[in-house]
DNA sequence: AATAGTAATGCAAATGTTTTCATAAAACCT
DNA sequence: AGGTTTTATGAAAACATTTGCATTACTATT
């Protein structure tokens, strides 16, 4: 078996072993068409003799790359990043990269913080979710020059590469769909929008369309509610019981919008019949939900999968390009919308 | 601001800037207590200026601790383990620890590989999710002398330190909870257990107390469906269709349990009148869900927390033992499980 | 057969940090 | 004052690897 006298296995026990110098050794793990075949087979039956294991830390000492690649989030614990994590994850990982992640809660501050933590560990790369950062975090992206990009969002002129949707245009799209339905008494249930790009984004594509077509927003029907099913199902809850209501209600996104559906069936309202809902991302679970959820698509799966290897590709010098790849959107109708002249109206 | 000559800032510069040597530098990173409060201030004030960011990866050369923990799990896309994944990164986070992540897909043979790769980083531990582990994964452990742990799963005799529930128990509660109301015809929906502990020591669980119940486990209702709301639903509506089926449904988790709930809903079905469901887990939503689910909780947060802190404490040496904690469960009992005399006996 | 060119390998310096040991300076104790 | 601790600092070796340069041994070309 392998040594029980588990000494320091390093680059020299294995050249020792294979009875070549170290250099050789480190030439056939990191160029290997510079060693003949013969050799590298007898290093390649040392490592495995020895259980070699080599040591990234120490390549990344002469400028050499870490194979890693740090992505901060605001959080990991919820069904659009964990989407767009693992695929991230699994796209770098076929380029040979290993995944550092952190997460911040949405605090800008933290954000920072955990960038520096990331850049201690020399990772190769930073992917931070959204375009809206704190200077002093695209101050230090630049002063370490190390490369970075933003997952999820998309922005024409956009600071940093950036591989996402637009999410002016989900709000716009959502509206729109209920428009086309006859709706003019539209609310709009979104998490607060400071900090966080995307919602202030969706919110405003939203409130534009809805302007342009004539329909005045209400104050009483803009709601908060926060990224989470049971706090939305509470805020529509104590919202619904309200004489006048709205004949539809445009949610920042779909966990909101199941929240919101689910108070809505504990007030006795009948979704789709009652009261039409939408949400913004399509998450897992929207399309089978009974009756299956009104929304726009974000494909987190390919963004995912398309910004790993972009960013991998710029790391490793494959390509040079700042790109900004827009991911499209879809509005998929399912049950929990429907026209207007459909309404049980029951008031 | 900072030198747009951005040389290289390490730890030799800082000292130049601050007139010290190098190696009071570095003691006035790691033991701050030995060095004169004026020349810390000093270098203090070298480090902000310079924009120095200390390199983890040197230090690493010294056999000194990385800060780096490598997790691998099942998948990161899961309302469960994105929950577990959360927790335990804060909770690492507060000891100062990075979190390296990776995961396998629920193929033993990739679990593998991820741990080599992490060890190439030279990760301070290795976090696993689950008890079953290739033989190769575990010897690989032990030769490198990485220290190690299992999360989610609890064994009195697990051979790693391990933080997690008894799922044989949650099967059994589950189980439990079911008889308790007087079903007898009951179905177990559950993921195929190879490579799954979890699923598989649940689904024992409930046999077992089902057997010892005097309750015979037909063949017919032993159904199996993937960690996957879509195919969990499918799975339901084919299967519930026919003629002779259960009264109660007893799930492998929440996911399963929510797809077989909108799969009965879908066939026309109400849970619980005409059949009771029940899940294992109590994921975020399980509760807002209307019927909420009845489900065995299992605390992962509580899971992520504490695993975080005794293994930060385990590197760091501030404990030696070899911890086994078992998280307690509980049985929540919300809408969608109900007596079986209160069933609408539509047959 | 002599020369040039190429392929395979080794030597040694370099990478950024920590740590042991040594030394200098200051503080304390008769 | 003289000696003894204590405190603060520096010099240099060590860590595991990569790489530029040098060297050797072939192969191809004249």
């Amino acid at each position: 078996m392998s040594d029980k006298f588990n000494e320091k296995v390093d680059i020299v026990a294995v050249a020792k072993a294979a009875r070549v110098s170290p250099s050789t050794v480190s030439r056939s793990f990191n160029h290997p068409g510079l060693v003949s075949p013969a050799t590298r087979k007898r290093i390649t039956r040392a490592v495995e003799k020895l259980g070699y294991i080599r040591n990234r830390a120490a390549q990344s000492m002469h400028g050499r790359r870490n194979a890693t690649i740090g992505l901060i989030v605001p959080t990991i614990d919820h069904a659009i990043f964990a989407e767009v994590i693992q695929s991230f994850s699994d796209s770098i990982d076929r380029a040979g990269f290993t995944l550092l992640i952190a997460s911040h809660s949405y605090d800008l501050d933290r954000e920072y913080a955990m960038m520096r933590k990331l850049m201690e560990h020399r990772v190769d790369g930073i992917a931070l979710v959204g375009l809206e950062h704190a200077d002093a975090s695209l101050r230090l992206l630049e002063q370490q020059g190390t490369p970075a990009m933003a997952l999820w969002n998309y922005a024409p002129d956009s600071l940093l590469p950036c591989v996402g949707a637009d999410n002016h245009e989900a709000g716009r799209i959502a509206a729109d769909h209920l428009l086309g339905l006859g709706h003019r008494d539209i609310g709009l249930v979104f998490p607060r929008p400071d900090g966080n790009d995307r919602a202030s984004a969706r919110l405003s594509g939203a409130r534009d369309r809805l302007l342009a077509a004539g329909v005045p927003l209400i104050e009483d029907w803009q709601w908060e509610a926060p990224y989470s099913i049971a706090q939305a199902k509470q805020v529509a809850q104590d919202l619904l019981r309200r004489a006048h209501r709205p004949t539809a209600l445009l949610c920042g996104n779909d966990v909101i919008a199941q929240g919101v559906i689910y108070g809505a069936q504990s007030c006795g309202l009948r979704v789709p019949q009652d009261i039409s809902v939408t949400g913004i991302g399509d998450f897992k679970g929207s399309a089978e939900m009974e009756p299956g959820l009104t929304t726009v698509r974000i494909p987190a799966r390919s963004i995912g999968e398309i910004a790993g290897e972009r960013f991998t590709d710029l790391i490793t010098g494959a390509s040079e390009d700042h790109f900004r790849i827009r991911c499209p959107l879809e509005c998929i109708v399912r049950g929990t919308s429907a026209l207007y002249e459909m309404l049980r109206l029951s008031l």
